[in-house]
DNA sequence: AACGTTTTGTGACAGAAATCACGTTAAATT
DNA sequence: AATTTAACGTGATTTCTGTCACAAAACGTT
């Protein structure tokens, strides 16, 4: 049984699904929690720490997903495949601990337990919302619509508010902005330096702060939906 | 209860499924299943014809996210929400009959009934590995690479094999192929001719016949994924 | 068959975005 | 502090894509 300590912060859903974790795992920077095309044995919930989910194409260029925290499920694809394999990459860009769950002990889980099957349709459904939004921004407003989108979404997980705006309180390279917008890390560098000649944004050792966040809702036509729709998770 | 007649086709799990359908309600070609915004009352699985579910964003461009036919679930992103409301419009292209499901009644169906809840998580796990898939092509390969993904989509989806390749047994104008990937009318009529140019692909009267799909698969880098996360419904 | 409507193909052009190149700045390492 | 490495900014150029315009073709209807 798993490490009690985190218990309650958990939301009583994870709290749910935390019941089946068979360990916690430490995550360290740089390494990876799981590689696409490894057999996939287990599911998480990420305690602390920050990982991000991406996948690579043929070219090398490298598409980011998801970008996690604190109660947040990765790996959650390889469920009810007949040869599960990991789709992604899970990569630890901030050092913390993940619950381990193994996936053939959950999916009996589900089977028995219908609260806890329930709870966790609950959350797939609000999952799959969250990413037919998030990329039907990046498709249909170009390439400009899916960085502010991606800024906007970036607020709403790791926004932290500040004085003179909303602090992202990650680092992030243009290049990680490039891979989230499938997009050129010169074209994000261009489009930054425009945000911050207009007083949009500013950016601080790599850490961006939206000053006026209301004009990029505008010009990518926000529709204020529900920020559990509009994150980065 | 509904009618019975469509049950031996169903599989098991939409058999089940189907069990807490209330009524079959026949669909009209150009008729609405349900539109954004409205309150939503019903989930439904579509028993004969074709669906196709797309968005309108604010400057009137649609994007088109799934082409759905016999077997489909359609209306599901409902569930679990306060405010339940469609968010995206189901117009129906192919006359055909959709049991409709009460979305309340389907809740409590899921928290009785375990194996229930399991089926429809399988289905809810396919799907959004689906999504991510797709929205991967089109973001990720240019323009190009959307028209092609959603061509191969298409021929796995609804290809019947003829002496001289695939027929994809919709008819579509290139209008309806802009809208799925994202792009311009001209952009997708310029590509069209470029692969009937060099006899990958042939169209008469809507229907597209594919004579190369492997070349159409080389072009995109595609990894021949399994058919259940590589189609359009 | 004649008519109106929808769809298609294509040229011309403009704007968006990727790529290449390279000097500068910032961060990390020794 | 010095040195190496990584990240950034930006001009120049090319490629891709959208937009506009319009004629031809296909389709549906009477």
């Amino acid at each position: 049984m798993v490490n009690q300590k985190y218990k309650e912060e958990l939301s009583y859903e994870l709290g749910e699904l935390l019941k089946s974790a068979e360990r916690i795992v430490p995550i360290k920077k740089g390494s990876y929690l799981f590689k696409e095309g490894q057999v996939a044995k287990e599911m998480y919930i990420i305690l602390s720490g920050k990982v991000q989910i991406s996948k690579i194409n043929a070219e090398g260029n490298e598409l980011s997903l998801r970008l996690c925290k604190h109660n947040d499920i990765v790996g959650e694809l390889t469920l009810f495949t007949v040869d599960p394999r990991y789709i992604f990459n899970a990569k630890v860009i901030e050092n913390g601990e993940a619950a381990a769950i193994n996936i053939v002990d959950l999916e009996q889980a589900f089977f028995k337990n219908s609260q806890l099957a329930f709870e966790f349709l609950r959350w797939m459904n609000d999952h799959i919302r969250k990413t037919i939004t998030k990329f039907r921004d990046l498709v249909l407003n170009g390439k400009k619509g899916a960085l502010y989108s991606t800024i906007i979404r970036l607020c709403n997980s790791y926004g932290v508010l500040r004085e003179n705006g909303i602090e992202i309180s990650v680092p992030l390279t243009n290049q990680d902005l490039a891979n989230f917008c499938g997009t050129a890390r010169e074209s994000v560098s261009r489009m930054l330096t425009e945000l911050r000649k207009n007083h949009i944004i500013s950016i601080s050792k790599k850490i961006i702060t939206v000053h006026d966040l209301e004009y990029l809702k505008k010009e990518i036509d926000c529709e204020n939906c529900p920020i559990e729709y509009c994150n980065i998770d």
